[in-house]
RNA sequence: GCCGGGGUGGGGUAGUGGUAUCCUUGGGGACUGUGGAUCCCUUGACCCGGGUUCAAUUCCCGGUCCCGGCCCCA
């Protein structure tokens, strides 16, 4: 027998019913707020990943040669990727742009609760705008969509990057230190900051207000207690146009640096506590990438969701709802009702009703059963009697009951019974 | 890469140094229109490799996969 590769998952109907459920609800969140969809290729040439997030990363993707000998990768984020497609092919429509996406990605990482090898991203971005409004858009249509998506539990922090980075840069004037230090900061590792303080006999004053800094976590007033700059009144602006859109649950917390170099401003990020170790579902924030991918210089703001994780911490707070997988089954009482049974099924069909119909000739106890085991709400029992009157019995397969229905009219008492 | 806990039919389980229990599910039949019942038949399993042994599903080692955690997290 042939294993599934580590890391990967296969999901059923069921599964699949609720995954897209989540999935629909945050696709029209993306549409509602204007952006469009695009979809990129699987796989890349390695490069644009390792442009975006260093040489690193190699170990953490699927990387392979290709019979060209090109070197290529699965794609690890999706980003990069539409940052390409906008250089190459997008740059000259109007702006903002906005646009979306939704696919599979690749890492290989250790799997656990809520980490995959192939694991599923929605992300957006704004492209071509730098104002408190663009990352307030952004952040506000994040919410929609894990709002939409049914979850309740969520924190939504957000920083912005330009805070410690500027002072971390102004005041360490040895770059690889500075790096080191705001990866430290990130991981909110203090005491190997502290050393790192100590063994390059950094002023103990700095530190302390780094600490201090990224430790401002809270309300927006907490910007009081900074003195002020273009960053602290950028925020203080996206906070207020949030306000402005019904979005009031952000919390400041500029303790988050997101390392990586093209992050400059805004950057957030949401967590659902319920899930333990991998509770962060979504990341995003203000970048500069295109120029790096041989584009103009173009401002852009984003973020990506991990799809598994949301489903996850839906159904951590209760049970995701689908709709019944069949609306109607089918059965004819004898096997001289068969011949009926086929036409009745393809008016239900042609209806829009999700319908099926016996074609392994059971009986109809046995077609019961199978109708109550694969979820059908009606039960639609063709006999002889009732076709003698152009009828048929509709069994309500929750409740039992059942009524005799003219068949021109089955498919209509179906559907008025789900409104 | 590291740590802990696990792997017995599709799912859930019992058990054992001499190849396996029960439930459920799947397929078929009886019951000749409601028995989503009942009865009968039937498919189907000890993760893989090595070691110890007359004999390994059982004991030992390695691997693999699953669950969770660390590291990492674009």
């Amino acid at each position: 027998m042939i294993q599934r590769p580590r890391g990967t998952r296969d999901f059923g109907p069921a599964e699949m019913a609720k995954r897209r459920k989540v999935e629909q609800a945050m696709r029209d969140a993306c549409a509602r707020f204007g952006f469009g969809e695009v979809v990129t290729p699987t796989f890349e040439h390695s490069e644009l990943f390792t442009l975006r997030s260093g040489q690193g990363i190699i170990d953490e993707m699927y990387v392979f040669k290709d019979k060209g000998d090109r070197e290529m990768a699965l794609r690890p984020e999706i980003t990069a990727a539409v940052i390409r497609f906008y250089v190459n092919e997008m740059s000259t429509m109007p702006k903002p742009l906005k646009l979306y996406y939704l696919g599979n990605c690749f890492r290989y990482e250790n799997p656990q609760s809520g980490r995959y090898r192939e694991f599923f991203q929605i992300g957006a971005e704004l492209i071509g705008t730098k104002t408190p409004e663009t990352d307030a858009e952004i952040i506000a249509l994040a919410v929609n969509c894990i709002r939409s998506a049914g979850l309740e539990n969520f924190v939504v922090r957000i920083g912005h990057i330009g805070i410690l980075k500027s002072l971390v840069k102004d005041q360490i004037k040895d770059e690889a230190t500075a790096a080191e230090i705001l990866r430290m900061l990130d991981k909110e590792d203090f005491d190997a900051m502290g050393d790192v303080f100590d063994a390059k006999a950094l002023p103990r004053g700095l530190f302390d207000k780094i600490v201090s800094i990224a430790d401002i976590k809270g309300g927006i007033d907490e910007l009081n207690n900074l003195e002020d700059s273009d960053a602290t009144r950028h925020l203080r602006e996206v906070f207020d146009v949030l306000k402005l859109y019904g979005i009031e649950e952000c919390q400041v917390d500029l303790g988050i640096v997101r390392g990586l170099d093209y992050y400059s401003g805004m950057v957030f990020e949401v967590d659902a506590p319920r899930l333990g170790a991998e509770k962060q579902i979504l990341g995003g924030g203000s970048y500069t990438l295109s120029e790096l991918f041989g584009g103009e210089p173009v401002f852009s703001t984003g973020f990506a969701i991990g799809i598994d994780r949301v489903v996850l911490a839906v159904e951590a707070e209760g049970p995701i709802k689908t709709p019944a997988p069949l609306d109607a089954y089918v059965i004819p009482a004898k096997d001289d009702m068969r011949k009926y049974a086929f036409g009745i099924v393809a008016r239900l069909r042609s209806q829009g009703l999700k319908a099926d119909v016996d074609i392994m000739r059971r009986n109809l106890s046995k077609n019961l059963k199978y109708a109550a085991s694969v979820g059908a709400s009606y039960a639609i029992i063709v006999g002889n009697e009732e076709m003698a009157k152009r009828s048929v019995t509709l069994r309500d397969m929750k409740t039992g009951k059942q009524q005799v229905v003219l068949v021109d009219e089955v498919g209509s008492a179906i559907i008025g019974s789900s409104k």
